[in-house]
Formats: C-alpha cells, structure tokens, sequence
DNA sequence: CCAGGGTGTTACCACCGGTAACATCGTCGG
DNA sequence: CCGACGATGTTACCGGTGGTAACACCCTGG
C-alpha cells in the first residue's frame, strides 16, 4: 500500500553515501549503502535525476519554508531584509555539508547534481519578487523591478552566502549588516577615498587591450 | 616547437562541436570534429577537465579583460557602476551560446563544465574588491565589506544577467538602470503601498531565525 | 643513416547509467 | 487450500564513457 518508507530509507541511505563521497556517488554505492542492488532503485527513482531531485527536494524543503515565512513576517522594511538574509544564512549555516554537496558537485559529477539547488532557488527569487512588488511603491516599472531585484537579491545572498560558508570571514550577524548595508546604497553613499586616483594596482592593466578578441581563425 | 597552432585547431574544433551538441559533447565526438582520434586531445590536454578549462579560458578571458577595463575607467561612481554592469551584460549578450553553455550545463553533462565559469566569477569578485576597498571610504570595515560586496555584487549580477539572458524582460540599459538602482538604495527608500499596511500590533522584535520546520508539510 | 619527437592509429580497460529476465516472499480472494 | 498478484530482490547484460597502452608513420637534423 504505502512505498512510502522504503523510499524513506533509501533516500536515508543515498543522503549516508552522497554525504560521504560527494555528488558523484554512483547508483551501485548508493545500492550498496542500502544494502540492495541498482535495479530497485531504479524502480523506485526512475532515474539517477530522480533520485538526486527527490533527495534535494527533502533538504530544500525546510530551507524554502523558512524563507518564505521570513518574508512574511511583519516588520518595517529594514527589519523584514534582515530577518531574511539572516533566515537564509542561518540555513545554510545549520546544514553546511549538504549545502556544499548541493553548490559544489565535485569534478567527475556525473549529470546535473550542481543544478541541484537551482528549484529552490528559482522559487526564493519568486517569492522575493512578489513580496517587492506586492509591497513597495516603485512607481511605473513596478513589476519589471521587482523581477529584476527578485534575481539580483537571490543571486547576490547565494553568492555571499557560499564564500562567507567557505571562509568564515565574519559573525552572521555582521554579514546581514554587511549584505542589507550594501542593499541600503552604502556602497553609494559612502565618500570617495582621497587616494582615489587612477594608479591602483601592482599590474596597471596588463592590457591585451583588445575588447572581445574574436574566434581566432575560423 | 610550438604545439600552439595545433591546440588552437583543436580547441576550435571542441569549441564548434560543444556549441553544437551542448557540453556534454563526448571526447570520441570532439576528437572525430578535429578529424581524429581520442588519444590526441588527450595528449594536449592531459584530460577532458584540462579541455573544458582550456576551452573556457579562452571563452571568458575577453569578459574578464573588459570587465577590468570598465572598473578602471576614470568616471563618476554610479557612472562607473553602470558602465561596469553594461559592459558584462554586453559581453553575455554577444555569445549567447557560449555564455548558456558554461552556465547550464545540460543534463547529462560529464564531470563540472558548470564551474567553468566559476574561476572567471572569482577573479571578477576580486577584482571589484579590490576596486571598492581601494577608492571608496568605508570606515574600520573596508576590508571586509568590499570583500563581502565583492562577492554579492558579482552574484547579482551573474544571476540577474542570466535571468535576463533568457527572457529578455527588458533592454540592457533598462536593465543597467534597474541592478544600479538597487546598488544605490532604492528598494531601501521607496514608500510602501498602501495595501501593505502592517497590523502594527505587535513589537518589532524579530523571533530569532524561526528554525528549521523540519519537514515543511506533505 | 638513423635517432627522436610530433602525429596518428587500433585495441583495450574499468566503470557508469540503465534494462531485461528471472527468483522469492507475503498476502489476499475464490 | 491454492493460485494470482505485487512488491522485493537477484544476476547478467547492453551501449557508451573517460582514459590508457602499444604500435606505426612521417619529417627533421646531427
């Protein structure tokens, strides 16, 4: 009647493998783990796409949740952002492992683990995009706004987010401020520094000078 | 005495049949493009990741080299920001295909060409990093903001510009102005709408990154 | 003349994702 | 009680992939 926990514990045992041996885990060590052979994963997956798709839909769930309750939450603006940066990172933060496997398919991945995430995140930039433009008066260019800004916040905290994951530069909350001051216009605000003129650099262009060097030889 | 001329025919030929069928192009297929056989391009290349870096250096070297120009062009901050953002939008726009295919690796894809584009990213993270701490007054944090802005604002705008790559929403210089418009604030200073009343009720204390809902619902 | 290095080949390996065919067990309905 | 059925499991196989070994062909140059 129910397949439901056998799936369960396969994708118990495909999480044991992925986690251990990275993306790249082949059906036979997934099997292996399992204690069983190829063919009844196939049966229940389909398809190695099926297996990983399923297995990231079961660690993005919660991640997407969390985002979008954070985005409803009722706050002034500023508080809203960071509450969701700070949503996100905290997830990525709490699970830092599969994240990695998630964003970093190791060289020799066979098909499509990197992309993974790209769902979750398709859906996040949604949700973003909709929160801006259900909430803030842009004027005329309303909805183009609040597509474009959609993206660029989903790519910018992704981008963000996996390098503070990496290398640790700072406390969490000191990247929200970093990234919510950066969506604030510092960056705009901020005064030029008096040595800004023109010489910075070890290396003063290199300079192959050439804008878009063409298909060498056709 | 120069193997150059030789890689370069080759690389041109892996270039034409990756366009043609996708990065999950075969090294059997690549070698019969180049009229000839699989241990050649192993020989030049040491193996396919060596090919596929090969081939992606030659892609994004023109965008990196652009890109740097663009930031060390002597104009007025938003001037610069908005000339930085065209010129990588304009470098996407020109080689669509080349583009698509080092970002989306379609399924099936053998082992990374989906990071092919991650070294290039990098070294534009950098190079912006280097551009803010260098000519913008941050106070004590300079070092880490421009390092935490380096990334962000590379990711935005890769997301951004692959999210405008496929549906071309709008045209570059609208685009420019929207992703320099978020940069300079003002999703931060536009008014709410009025249908966004809050409930206003209760204290603005944020609850502390709701943790995971493990499991979100059925 | 013949040594050496680049160019090229055929034949092969281990492994991968995926499938077909067959065996086994528990549970129902007649 | 028994046969049908469906899920669970197996072995054996297929085509294709990245990668390698071994050998053959020029062409140059001391």
């Amino acid at each position: 009647m129910d397949p439901e926990p056998r799936r369960e514990q396969l994708l118990n045992a495909a999480d044991r493998v992925v986690q251990r041996e990275g993306p790249a885990a082949s059906m036979n060590a997934i099997a292996a783990e399992a204690g069983i052979t190829k063919p009844i994963l196939y049966r229940h997956f389909g398809d190695r796409n099926g297996l990983i798709r399923a297995l990231t839909e079961r660690h993005t769930g919660g991640l997407l949740a969390a985002v979008r309750a954070a985005l409803a939450e009722p706050l002034e603006r500023r508080d809203r952002v960071e509450h969701v940066l700070d949503t996100y990172l905290a997830g990525i933060e709490s699970r830092p492992q599969v994240y990695r496997l998630l964003t970093h398919p190791e060289p020799g991945d066979p098909s499509g683990a990197g992309n993974a995430l790209a769902p979750a995140l398709r859906q996040i930039a949604e949700e973003i995009t909709r929160a801006v433009a259900g909430q803030v008066d842009l004027g005329a260019d309303r909805e183009l706004l609040a597509e474009v800004w959609g993206r660029a916040i989903t790519g910018m905290v992704l981008a963000a987010g996996d390098w503070w994951l990496e290398s640790r530069p700072c406390s969490r909350t000191r990247m929200v401020q970093a990234l919510a001051d950066l969506l604030w216009g510092r960056l705009a605000a901020a005064a030029d520094l008096p040595t800004a003129a023109l010489p910075a650099g070890p290396a003063p262009t290199p300079a192959p000078a050439a804008e878009f060097p063409d298909r060498p030889t056709g």
